[in-house]
DNA sequence: GTATGCTTTCGGC
DNA sequence: TTACGGCCGAAAGCATAC
């Protein structure tokens, strides 16, 4: 089953404010570059008919809302991980394993609660949606079926507040009508190469060879979209454990190609990252940096050491060199730039392998 | 060929 | 017509070792 909270920001912004929920409400991730450069990180369903929605520019947004009495409100990250912390608690207990995806959905596994029953799955799913609603006063959306392509989907037919139970005997028939980008992993690129190859329903895909979409689209992807098209999905629900990266990216002043520039940023938000990884009593051994370019083109570059450290020095200078290579191999300016730390090691070990060292 | 590890890109939320 | 965040994990692509 796959639980999906309702428009998860703005549902919030509205029960923090009951006053704005009959208008839209634009809840923005503000970039600080100018007054209203952004991006729109979640809109309430009254602003979707405006055709405002996730990823579109605030100012693109406000324009769709000309004369429109609406509601933009800066993204409360703390907030909303607050609310979705409580509500994790309530799906966790409600179920035999739980796998959280992001802020605001999870996968619960209930085969032994339900006794494979749909009958018993979906008053579960019911219980749990009320919980929900008396407990935090929100809204989510469900999906049940027997793997977690088909609850996903599932749960994307019928919202906001909506419960849709998929059992096996009716899973080929459910996608079939469905566009292909409903499966997970099948963005803008895929389905465009799919529509080249006249495919455009699930139904049109379960219809082609599997060697084709090997062809097409290598080993992985063929086979993963031909059993999709089936239904067919054994990827495990599986508990989570803390991130296995910590990263900060933001946007600068101005798009520049100035080396001092960059690293004056990217030194903030070394610091930022080393923090994080103090609070959580970790070294690293891989630093990356990111940056997006004038042209929203994203470039990255990398670096291994054999042991790990938690040293904010090596951290600083490691980035700078990055983002000397990185500006090497590119003569577009920089927009955005990002920093982050992976194959994170528990500090303890970390000391140790510096004693050791000397 | 297989296994493994590293770098970079892709895509979900 | 343009406009444009900040995270995260997974996969692709490549190199190396055996």
């Amino acid at each position: 089953m796959l639980v999906d909270l309702d428009y998860f920001y703005a549902q919030v912004e509205e029960r923090r404010d009951p006053s704005i929920k009959d208008k839209p409400v634009v809840v923005c991730v503000y970039s600080g570059r100018t007054e209203e450069s952004g991006v729109v990180a979640t809109a309430n369903y009254i602003a979707r008919k405006y055709g405002v929605n996730s990823g579109i520019p605030i100012v693109l947004a406000k324009k769709r809302l000309d004369g429109v009495d609406s509601v933009f409100i800066r993204m409360d990250h703390d907030y909303y991980k607050q609310v979705s912390d409580r509500i994790m608690v309530i799906l966790k207990s409600g179920s035999d394993s739980f796998e959280q995806m992001g802020i605001d959905e999870a996968y619960l596994d209930i085969s032994q609660r339900s006794g494979l029953s749909y009958q018993r799955a979906a008053e579960i799913a019911r219980s749990i949606k009320g919980e929900i609603k008396d407990q935090e006063g929100l809204t989510c959306s469900v999906g049940v079926g027997p793997n977690k392509l088909v609850a996903k989907i599932a749960s994307d037919v019928e919202k906001p507040d909506g419960l849709m139970v998929v059992k096996p005997e009716e899973v080929l028939q459910f996608l079939y009508p469905l566009p292909v980008d409903r499966v997970v992993g099948v963005g803008r690129k895929t389905s465009e190469r799919l529509e080249l190859m006249g495919i455009r329903t699930i139904g049109e895909l379960v219809a082609l060879d599997v060697q084709r979409l090997m062809e097409e689209f290598g080993d992985s992807l063929g086979t993963y979209l031909h059993n999709s098209s089936k239904g067919m999905d054994e990827d495990p629900i599986r508990e989570r454990g803390d991130a296995e990266s910590i990263s900060r990216i933001a946007t600068l002043k101005q798009d520049t190609r100035d080396i001092d520039l960059i690293l004056q940023r990217a030194d903030q938000l070394c610091l930022e990252v080393h923090e994080r990884l103090l609070q959580r009593g970790l070294g690293f051994k891989v630093v990356a940096v990111i940056a997006v370019m004038e042209d929203l083109a994203i470039r990255s570059r990398s670096k291994t050491f054999e042991g790990a450290t938690d040293d904010l020095g090596v951290l600083r200078r490691v980035v700078a060199e990055l983002f000397g290579s990185l500006l090497e191999n590119s003569n577009r300016k920089v927009r955005r730039a990002g920093v982050k730390v992976s194959n994170l090691v528990a500090a303890k070990k970390v000391q140790r392998e510096l004693t050791s060292f000397f």
